[in-house]
DNA sequence: AACTAACGTACGAACGTTCGTTTTTTATTG
DNA sequence: CAATAAAAAACGAACGTTCGTACGTTAGTT
């Protein structure tokens, strides 16, 4: 008479297990392809599951794309806590959460999907805004830690987390060696940018 | 006997005209949707051709994405020039240059292309090839401008690159205000990175 | 029995490309 | 100069695929 919770909860589970192995091959994807050259037949293949059945999980393909917007917000988090560290101020925080930031944005996966990702801004905002959600966040908190000599602090915020996103793409799928060299270049010049002159 | 020269010639520039409308209304679209949502008809269509003809003018669209590529490589000489210019070194060339690269970066055409260059460089190193010549030269002409204090000048002069392309994206399509003010906070960053500390 | 997940199929639209044909321009004759 | 053959440019229809999406049906769980 009493539901199986057990049970329930399993199939529950069961079913949020596979929209996000769903949502992984499509990431996968995404990342070697690009938004508009991958098919939902790819995706349906990628994830074992029928064509069919991929519109049983998800209405369509934005929402999909909307999905892995989410994802990656969620990836972002714990860079936030770095900036957001109390106490901490300037060049100790910096530091740190750029050696984090170009890390991840190294990731091929990761260069390759923000690549995806700036592209669609500029052809689709609609599609793009659900990424840059994060974007603000993290030049909101990066802002506090630069040297007050910036004549606009948030721009100046923005550059340095743009610098940062580029160098890690540049790097991304690089050797070790050339990997190690622009990481070394970009914290050169991050020293120079936080140290006043 | 003797063929006219004249009208020859006049034959081989018309059509010369017309290729260059075409490439012309393919990077509108390529800008405006992106190389993969522009059809060869809406080329055709926006350069006021049919679609038959289209393809009397190139073998495919790989190739009116090369020449587009070959276009933009023909746009950045100017800068390579100022990079180059005999007798003048680190600051004094490298602010003049960085403005006038900003500027160009900034430019809406310039900014969503790149973006769309910089994501098919990831999904398709072959087509990405064809842009990223120009690229090389940049950062060649660019390092002699730089600090010795850089352990890797070759590295930082692509991060140079990256930064200002990158602030001439995000400048791209905002107010006039928040334009400059990216501008100033760019050309604020680039004195730091200069300036030996 | 009710619900859900999974499937395969079907649809109309759009894709890049090819094709045969017509129109226009150029070159070569009479 | 007029007539005509040759070439180039332009066209629109059609090719076979693939696209995103919708639908009806079957199998399995509660």
């Amino acid at each position: 008479m009493v539901q199986d919770q057990t049970n329930k909860l399993a199939r529950a589970d069961k079913s949020e297990l596979r929209r996000q192995r769903i949502i992984e091959a499509a990431a996968t994807l995404f990342i070697l392809k690009g938004f508009h050259q991958t098919g939902m037949r790819d995706i349906a293949g990628q994830a074992g599951i029928s064509l069919g059945n991929l519109y049983n999980h998800f209405k369509g393909k934005h929402e999909i794309i909307a999905a892995i917007a989410e994802m990656e917000t969620a990836e972002m988090e714990p860079l936030l806590d770095l900036l957001e560290t109390p106490g901490a101020k300037g060049r100790d925080v910096l530091i740190p959460f750029a050696k984090a930031y170009f890390r991840t944005c190294s990731l091929p996966e990761n260069a390759a999907l923000s690549a995806e990702i700036i592209a669609e801004i500029f052809r689709n905002p609609e599609t793009g805004r659900a990424f840059s959600g994060t974007r603000k966040r993290l030049v909101t908190a990066l802002e506090p830690h630069l040297p007050e000599t910036f004549s606009n602090r948030a721009a100046a915020a923005g550059l340095v987390l743009d610098l940062i996103e580029r160098a890690g793409q540049s790097a991304a799928g690089t050797s070790d060696r050339a990997h190690k060299d622009i990481e070394t270049a970009l914290l050169e010049m991050l020293m120079r940018t936080i140290e006043p002159v």
